[in-house]
DNA sequence: CTCAATGCAAAGTATTTGCACGCTC
DNA sequence: GAGCGTGCAAATACTTTGCATTGAG
């Protein structure tokens, strides 16, 4: 049994909740899967070995699992929650890139030590935070500029680009 | 007129869209409130001046705000949408309360940088980024403090205190 | 045997869209 | 006058809830 898998055992047990088949499914999932996973995501994958796994099972699992401290739900501001890996994973940051949605993780002590010295400086006990930076990722900025210079035959277009929203 | 009239009324011009007396009393109302709106509480406030406004118009006209660089979407995480003022405001980010909800606004040039040395590290361009520190603050603390005090006649209690989520 | 867990359908939220009518430009 | 803007209702998208049934402890 994995280390996980304990865990989650033993949150089961100590809030006196249920063994069952579904929960241990979603969670082994779960573990498989090294990504940003949206409800949706994980239930379709979840489908795939057993169909008859209804959806809200795997909205309330997914809870559960943040509650023992295995996930941790993000929002990326597309309106779900994704859900990613939280035990034993170092916290990190992330950065979406509004072109072709492209999620780079990174991670800054220094960030951090910041982060908590602004926490401390207001008297606030932090539990938690989130960084979010978007932009255009460098493959993106990559095809941009060449795209410019394929255009410049004809101007040489030295203006701001208009950025196109959602 | 307000500064920022003039710049709704420029971004107005330069789509070819028409000025209205609705877009107005939003942008009026928005500015004259210094907080973190959402659109319902957008809308009950315009509701107060002309309860013909439709919510519709309220959405639509945030999103024009936001395009015209004079509001920022902002998100919490509680679902909603929420916008705060953006034109001439410097940048900050927020502390959250999870006890009572409360948002403290900080701005740290540091974290600033570091931000943008991380990005250009991946190289990275940045459009915009969103820090949220979610803890307990000063206030909420002080009362948790105290309150374990006065039930510390019985027994020291010197463990951690179990978080409510949500 | 008791009470939690599940799956479905229905109900909620928050936000967007289709459409007929009204109002700027 | 042409076309955008508006408000309403309906449609979406995501998530939660009620309920009868199933299953774990």
């Amino acid at each position: 049994m994995t280390e996980e898998q304990e865990v989650f055992l033993k949150h089961i047990q100590k809030k006196g909740l249920k063994r069952t088949a579904q929960r241990e499914l979603i969670l082994d999932v779960f573990l498989r899967t090294e990504e940003h996973l949206s409800n949706e995501d994980l239930y379709r994958l979840v489908q795939k070995e057993d169909p008859s796994v209804g959806q809200t099972t795997v909205y309330r699992t997914l809870k559960l699992l943040t509650d023992a401290g295995l996930a941790r739900e993000v929002r990326f501001g597309d309106g779900r929650t994704h859900y990613e890996h939280n035990y034993k994973h170092q916290h990190h940051d992330h950065m979406i890139c509004s072109e072709c949605g492209k999620i780079i993780e990174f991670y800054s002590a220094e960030l951090e030590s910041i982060q908590d010295a602004m926490a401390a400086k207001h008297r606030f006990e932090v539990t938690q935070h989130l960084l979010r930076i978007i932009g255009i990722c460098a493959e993106c900025r990559r095809a941009r500029k060449q795209k410019a210079n394929e255009e410049s035959d004809v101007r040489p277009a030295r203006h701001a680009v208009g950025r196109s929203a959602r």
